[in-house]
DNA sequence: TTGACATGTTATGTTTTTATAACATAATTG
DNA sequence: CAATTATGTTATAAAAACATAACATGTCAA
């Protein structure tokens, strides 16, 4: 499935707390890079691209060039392959009763 | 959910390949401290029992002490959490297909 | 074609993480 | 109870990641 180089791209582009809201941000549209970076005031615009380049490594977002605009699309392949990795198909099932039981009693 | 200083880490925590293989070995069976420090001889005792510390703080696995022994057990709850933030009820259908499709295209 | 805009590259200081060593406790077993 | 086994704690050097600055390229529109 990924290699190991691969999957250690993967867990640490997801360790950064920025990279992950940036994520958030793809998950429903795409968005150009400087759309990020203006939603992230508080960041350098070298920052921000820094940690884009860091996930475009990791494939878990894809690029596309449109002019002089990068439009960035979340790629959830990856992270349905961490889930797949240590609850498999027997496994879904269980931990999904367990977390609806879990959030119920909270 | 999951406050975002408990998601930072378990995300940090997933970031390290020791660690990742530590929960491999996990997923089937729960393992004494001892046991999996066998299982990396490559690695100091020390460094084995400070990654099952990180691992711990970060509810990724649950320990349970008998005696002298400890056993650790996967908590696969936060492994679905990062499933269901980033992949919805809506897009896990679609994610399924685009992956079946894509592994057997290889 | 020139100026403005959007993006990209390289180098660097600061902070975290990783791996280890040295030391310490606590529960079994002979 | 003494020796052994299993685990736990604190401190530290080396390696990696995060944020930034300075510099550079490519595209569009007047």
């Amino acid at each position: 499935m990924s290699s190991d180089v691969e999957n250690d791209r993967i867990f640490k582009a997801l360790a950064a707390s920025t990279r992950r809201s940036i994520l958030d941000l793809l998950k429903d549209d795409p968005q150009t890079t400087g759309e990020l970076c203006t939603r992230f005031p508080a960041l350098d615009r070298c920052t921000v691209m820094q940690h884009l380049k860091v996930l475009e490594e990791a494939d878990l977002i894809i690029v596309r060039r449109e002019g002089r605009e990068r439009w960035n699309h979340l790629n959830p392949l990856p992270i349905k392959h961490i889930h797949d990795r240590w609850i498999g198909p027997y496994a879904a099932y269980a931990t999904e009763v367990l977390d609806r039981l879990k959030t119920d009693l909270e």
